[in-house]
DNA sequence: GCGACAG
DNA sequence: ATCTTGTCGC
């Protein structure tokens, strides 16, 4: 696919402070889905080498509503920003990127492991990826970047609003009876609702929604196969 | 100053 | 995220 919009990246946070701080302009939250014509559902994971200085990327097309892996897009490269909370998009999109422009398939909404608006600057990994598409995404993480909220009933489909302050910058949503709870916000052109909808309705059995699920298992399959080959030159 | 902190 | 063994429960 055509990337409608990209940018230099940065290297020090400051500097990606301050693109988040402009980019987040460009979000837009209240597009409601097209249910109608929602027929395919990409999902996005990374994967760590073990000394940290790699990085192993797939991106997965399922069909909806039936959750059917239809096709498998990985990459490697190295890391080159750190783990700094609430800078996750800039050490993991740019290899994600290199998938996306690969690929020739299309799909109608993204599901990307890590918080969308739920973050300090509105602007999490899910809106900095849906915004250099131009395509609908959600953000689901497995644990709370920022905010309050009160436990959701324990029961499969229940849901909490998680704050900051007064502003709902998300939800808390329990995809499965008696298990944790995953944190759902949107990334860009999607609402709250159909956010949260579409999470739910991707982890019909497990905790996490199966987009990401798949892509997950995907990544690790490739960093084993990478990791567990010779280098070249070592061979002769 | 102290604790929290997506992956 | 990664490292790391067994263990409890459906």
């Amino acid at each position: 696919m055509i990337i409608p919009f990209e940018h230099e990246w940065p290297q020090t946070a400051a500097e990606a402070r301050a693109l988040q701080e402009q980019l987040r302009a460009r979000l837009d939250l209240n597009q409601p889905l097209r249910w109608d014509r929602l027929r395919t559902i990409a999902g996005a994971d990374i994967s760590y080498s073990c000394k940290g200085t790699r990085l192993y990327a797939a991106v997965v097309v399922l069909e909806f509503p039936s959750l059917k892996l239809r096709s498998v897009h990985t990459a490697s490269g190295p890391v080159n920003f750190p783990y700094l909370p609430g800078y996750l998009s800039f050490r993991e999109i740019p290899v994600l990127l290199k998938i996306f422009r690969r690929l020739t398939e299309d799909f109608d909404v993204l599901v990307c492991d890590g918080h969308g608006y739920a973050h300090p600057r509105r602007f999490g990994l899910a809106c900095h990826l849906a915004t250099l598409l131009g395509k609908p995404a959600v953000g689901c993480a497995k644990s709370r970047l920022i905010g309050q909220y009160q436990e959701p009933a324990w029961e499969r489909g229940s849901f909490q609003v998680l704050y900051s302050d007064q502003e709902q910058i998300g939800w808390v949503l329990r995809t499965r009876t008696g298990v944790k709870p995953i944190f759902v916000s949107p990334g860009n052109f999607i609402t709250f609702e159909d956010a949260l909808r579409l999470a739910l309705q991707a982890s019909p059995r497990y905790r996490v929604p199966e987009p990401i699920r798949q892509a997950h298992l995907q990544v690790n399959q490739l960093r084993l196969r990478e990791e567990t080959q010779v280098p070249h030159a070592a061979i002769q």
